[in-house]
Parts: C-alpha cells; structure tokens; sequence
DNA sequence: GTAGGAGCTGGAGTGCACTCCAGGTCAACC
DNA sequence: GGTTGACCTGGAGTGCACTCCAGCTCCTAC
C-alpha cells in the first residue's frame, strides 16, 4: 500500500508541509516518487511518521528526533543506543507528567477557592 | 517582606529577564520601587508569578494568563470567568495528561522490542 | 487541447516566548 | 572620589517548529 503526500499527512496527522520539512532536515528519508515525480509513502514511512509524532507530542525536539532516525538509519549496530535514548526519554516523559500533575493540585485547590467565594456569595444574597 | 528582582527571579523560577519582559506586557503589575528606582516585589507579587508559572508549565499561553491578569484586575466582579477559565484549563491539562500517557505506552513497548532483540542476540551468542 | 487540481522546489515569513545588549543610573565600600 | 556590582530602559536578536508563497510541472477529465 502506498500514499499521496495528501493522504500520508491526512493519516500522520502531519501537514503536507511539514512532511516536505521532516524530510528536508532528515527526520525522514525521501520517500520513493512515482512517474510524475511525486512521493510515494509506504506503510512503513506511515509507521515511522506516525512514531515520530508520537516523539514530537511527548515534547521530543527535533534536533533528538533526527539523531535517532540517523541511528535508526544506521542499522541494527545501533540499536542499544536507540534503547537508550526512548529510556531517557521516556523518564523525561513521566517526570513531565508528574509535574503536570502537581499542578493539577494547583488548578483544584484554586477552583476549589472559587467555588467557595461563590458559595459564601449565595449565602450573604439568601441570608 | 520585599525582594529585589533577583530575588524574586530567584523564588519565581523565572529569569529577571523575564520578570521584566512579563511586566512589560502586563502579565504582571509593576511593583513598586525602592529609592533608588529599583523594582521591589511583595510576597503577593512573588505569589502571582509563582501561580504564573504553573499556568505556563501546563502549557498555557502568554495570550490567555494576560487575559486571565487583566480579570483578576478587574476584581471580585469577575471570579466567575476566571473559575470558568481555569476550569476549561484544568480539563485541557488533563487530556494532555491522558495524552502523554498513552504516548508513554508506544516508548514502552517499543523499548520492550529493544529488549527482546537483545535477548535474542544474547542467545543467539550464549547458544 | 485545455482547464483544474495535486504536487513540486527553493526560499521567505510567522508566532511564540523569551534573551541579550548598549549605554546609563545608583548605592556602597575601600 | 573612584570602582564595583546590581539594576535600569528601549530595542534588537534568538531558537524552535513550522507555514506560506511564487512559479512551475504533471496527470485527469471534459
């Protein structure tokens, strides 16, 4: 199966544009193109876009991305590596989510304060 | 009890750099001035930019805290539409939660599929 | 055979959130 | 009274990750 650079962004979930840029800067290999010279996306570039987005929404940079797509590139010899670098991500992942969480707290402790405002509001009007 | 903007900076987490840039587009109110014109932040001051910076760590932009700041300068009268604020804020927290967490299962299954490849490289050595 | 739509390239522009800088003031210490 | 260090202002510059554009080509459908 292969995809137009329409359909490739539509199910990514990527904007045309943005696949044109991944693959300028090297995050991803050129696809094949048909005759007409336009790219052709496999399944398995869908599957790596797809990865890569999921890199890019746990906050991932680029400039990490495309080091590991040139590991990637670099075959099975590198592959520890690249165990390493998803393990330190994914540590850099949950201590974001923790974080998130504390600040959770925050917003509930604060609407928690609004909420009381406006209880004591109704009090003083049916008082 | 005062700070000086280092200090503030210092307790805030934030830059002075950015305690100025943050004054300057009224997300926060100029404190007051010592003698000599410099910037002395009250524990209210040092609050707010506390509070300012759990809303930026949950990702919410600079655009939406000043309009956030300028309710909040518009007093009691407008408790409501901040609850509201912080309440649709809160939500998009926890989807991005929700988000990263599912994101965090794609790295460990992929570092799962790491880890076999090496038990069976270490196998295919010890065998 | 032509009109329309998708895609192509190289390069410029955008939005966000800072960050840095030059040139100056001010208070304190030696 | 001179030097040092913290702070001041207005404005320019930065890094990131796209996003947009002009001008072109190429297939498809009428």
């Amino acid at each position: 199966m292969t995809y137009s650079i329409a359909q490739a962004a539509e199910r990514s979930g990527l904007s045309i544009d943005t696949l044109r840029y991944y693959e300028r800067i090297g995050l991803v290999d050129p696809p094949a193109r048909d005759s007409g010279g336009r790219r052709t996306y496999s399944d398995d570039d869908l599957g790596w876009l797809i990865f890569l987005t999921r890199l890019r929404t746990t906050g991932m940079p680029i400039r990490m991305m495309r080091e590991y797509a040139q590991l990637r590139h670099r075959g099975a010899a590198t592959a520890g590596r690249r165990k390493q670098m998803l393990f330190e991500h994914r540590a850099s992942v949950r201590e974001r989510i923790a974080e998130l969480q504390s600040c959770l707290d925050v917003l509930d402790y604060k609407i928690a304060h609004y909420e009381q405002i406006e209880h004591t509001f109704v009090e003083g009007i049916t008082a």
